[in-house]
DNA sequence: AGCCAATGTAGTCATTGACAACAAAGTAGA
DNA sequence: TCTACTTTGTTGTCAATGACTACATTGGCT
């Protein structure tokens, strides 16, 4: 048997992406620093010399995700079709990108929501709806929208996509598809966003 | 000093309550069955008794997060506005109770989405949607909704909520306040529903 | 060659969840 | 009252885990 080299050369590398296997099949529960180190056949003290605990090694693990999702929400930002297709698109975007990895998306935002995160995570993590907001502010400029906050109509969509992808994610929609659940989502708030609240209704 | 009892009397209902204490401080992970037997003076393996193991005992948490909350969601529909001001009061229920409860929140989801959750869970979680889709199809016949299949729009109003719920319970709805954020959600929906959307656009 | 920081190994510790054997207390029937 | 039987709790044990320390190996640098 040939002798393994005594640097791995990529371990930080390889625990990432094997962290990252373990967690969407295991959830992060289900993730072991022993296991990890025993999966890429290094010994369980040689992971900490990359991550000083585990809670670092999750927290790399969920800024990896928000930066593999926010490229999907630019991309489908800016596939050029008209303003309310382009508002369709972000949010299948990110209910896609949840079913297909529903527990990373649990660790991303349960991480992001951890007391003491990092500021690069919950500013990585805030990126989406950046986009969202300078979608509706387009919008109601364009006259397609009626005025209001964009700010609050942008966390309002955010939220509301969140939980869309968060109930897919754990396919919790009972009878209803993913598919339906996203359209009928996007098409409400921008129909809602369209026709505005009157002010006697804000009371 | 006086010599305790040998048996506790109340021991499964003293490991909920300080399980359910633990969890908002500590969350989930910071659950620990010898550290629980610790606080109520019991010896360790003592719980075992009355939760077959740890995930026993937290499905007995959320169980009866869910029954709590229902509770309050089944009152707020219930207090005689007309439809949309007890719509917004379902989702203010909802939310109120997530801001005041977010860890335990948490637990009562990852608990339901959990693979082999329990019948009685699954069916206790999904009550609040029940609620909402009630309300629907009663605004609709009223001419106050337009016309939609109750069932999708129900999700829809759920999973948004649910976004909601989630976010403002973690703190993350950035500059925003809950209450605006609720409002300005329950709004954008019911505006949504009621303005409908239009054959034209759902090609 | 010789130094040195980075990377990995090996050993140890307290804590944990689960389990098994045993003890104590209540209960029901003769 | 005596006696099984069940429920509830105790004690001891086990393997696994996260974290820590001391030490070994490697390769780059002067």
């Amino acid at each position: 048997m040939t002798a393994q080299p005594y640097h791995h050369g990529k371990l930080r590398e390889a625990l990432l992406e094997r962290a990252m296997e373990t967690i969407e099949e295991a959830g992060v529960e289900g993730l072991s620093l022993r296991q990890l180190a025993r999966d890429v056949n290094v010994s369980h003290g040689a992971p900490a010399k990359h991550f000083r605990d585990k809670q670092a090694l999750i927290d790399a693990v969920a800024l990896a995700g928000f930066e593999s999702m926010n490229r999907r929400i630019q991309d489908a930002a800016q596939s050029g079709h008209e303003l309310r297709g382009r508002f369709v698109g972000i949010g299948k975007a990110y209910v896609d990108f949840a079913v297909e990895h529903p527990a990373l998306l649990t660790v991303m935002y349960s991480t992001k929501h951890h007391p003491d995160s990092s500021d690069e995570l919950r500013s990585t993590g805030a990126q989406g709806i950046h986009v969202a907001r300078a979608m509706i502010t387009e919008a109601q400029e364009a006259g397609v929208l009626a005025a209001g906050d964009p700010e609050t109509l942008a966390m309002v969509c955010f939220v509301s996509l969140h939980g869309t992808a968060l109930l897919a994610a754990g396919g919790h929609l009972d009878g209803n598809s993913v598919e339906d659940v996203v359209t009928a989502t996007t098409d409400t708030l921008w129909a809602g966003m369209a026709a505005g609240v009157p002010a006697a209704q804000q009371s």
